[in-house]
DNA sequence: CCAAAAATTTGATAATTGTCAAGTGATTGC
DNA sequence: GCAATCACTTGACAATTATCAAATTTTTGG
């Protein structure tokens, strides 16, 4: 593990409340790789021997059933995945790829498992984090179940507007085929539904996204705060 | 709270690794209410000032949003539910009510929380509880984004039958209306793919589940672990 | 037990979403 | 730079799912 990472791990708030002697212990054993674009990472089902943490670049999760693939979400640095199966010590539940050249630290499950049983901050900011991705997953499920395509993609937009400094010019961040996955719509209804949004003020011509009437799209969007701010 | 009550508790993974006085601690302020049938215990956006338990009846989690409603999980003793909230100290993702006569425990989630810092052994117990309930939660948007209403059916079905002892004949426990919900199809949706099901191996009158074929099902379900296992 | 209410089913139809094929436009690697 | 590949779009059509209205069955309360 190269000195330079560590500043980048401690950004988590994951380790941010244990003691400096069980960061230690917990880097101690990591190691961390760069990989190129488009390389597997783990595959569901395989059994969690590393917690995954993303300094650099970005990673997909992404689950398949029956040759049908799903794209479930995109992490971006510095995050981790996959604590779950690190934790509970099973299965990995979906797949992970890199997008694009990316910086991944590993930690081996089982110290993750034995500093988490020592350290109480730890284990604290372990609760914590399960319990964000908890609730994100359920928001997940309620945005399936009680949206249209049209309605999860305009709150989509909404999201990536508040990200980027609610600019009304931005950037997709993301390919419109795992975008497409990502709300559970085709790429061809995805391209009709960007068709339908400029009813509602929205343009997008290749990657550039523009909102020319936000009060059109908030009546369509309607958000909500127990759907889509990620915070609560 | 009824003395009769805490051994009904104790049975809950949640609370079996932690000290008995701090377990005492946790009981001391709780307290018991039985409720009648089809009671809102809590609400959506609500602040999360109790973490719940069921101890007998059921109680449905559900969800509202645009004047939808969708029904996101059924709760069976003896369960805790809306830790999450509880941990977080955060707002309620979903809305519950009774859905028959039900005794609940109500524990201030300032005592869970207050506990949960001073007992590891409970902070353990929340963590594999949370990992769980994230899991499920990931199972839930992979078997929504993954399968057709009729698939996801059949795999209720089989997971009904696997709860019944693997019976080949065995009643819904839930209303077709809730079931329909919980599927993410319209009662009138559910009643056709109940239909087209009988090519398939399954006879459903009333409440009463009949499989005729179970080799013809499976075959239509592709039941896998990593979406239909409560357990991993 | 019976009437009223609720739940479920059925039929007709519409809206949404997916599939396939073909085309256009952008990106990439030599 | 340019062919080759990939991503995206469009059109025609099909499958899935929803909606509305009405019929039927089941449940419930007196």
């Amino acid at each position: 593990m190269r000195a330079g990472d560590i500043p980048e791990l401690q950004k988590l708030k994951l380790f941010a409340d244990m003691t400096p002697a069980h960061f230690q212990d917990l880097i101690r054993a990591a190691y961390v790789q760069t990989f190129p674009p488009h390389v597997d990472l783990i595959s569901e089902g395989d059994h969690g021997d590393f917690l995954h943490i993303v300094v650099s670049g970005s990673v997909e999760l992404y689950s398949v059933w029956n040759h049908h693939e799903t794209s479930m979400a995109t992490v971006r640095p510095v995050s981790s995945f996959i604590l779950a199966a690190t934790i509970k010590n099973g299965p990995y539940l979906m797949s992970a790829r890199t997008l694009e050249k990316s910086r991944i630290v590993l930690l081996p499950s089982i110290d993750v498992r034995e500093i988490f049983d020592r350290d109480s901050g730890f284990a604290r900011a372990v609760v914590r984090e399960l319990a964000n991705c908890y609730r994100s997953a359920v928001k997940d499920t309620k945005n399936l179940k009680l949206r249209s395509s049209l309605e999860r993609l305009a709150n989509y937009l909404i999201r990536s507007h508040m990200r980027s400094n609610e600019a009304l010019v931005f950037e997709l961040t993301i390919k419109k085929r795992r975008l497409a996955s990502f709300l559970d719509m085709t790429p061809e209804n995805l391209s009709r539904a960007i068709k339908s949004l400029r009813s509602y003020g929205v343009q997008i011509d290749g990657t550039r996204v523009t909102i020319t009437d936000m009060n059109a799209l908030l009546k369509l969007a309607k958000p909500s705060p127990l759907i889509d701010d990620y915070s609560t």
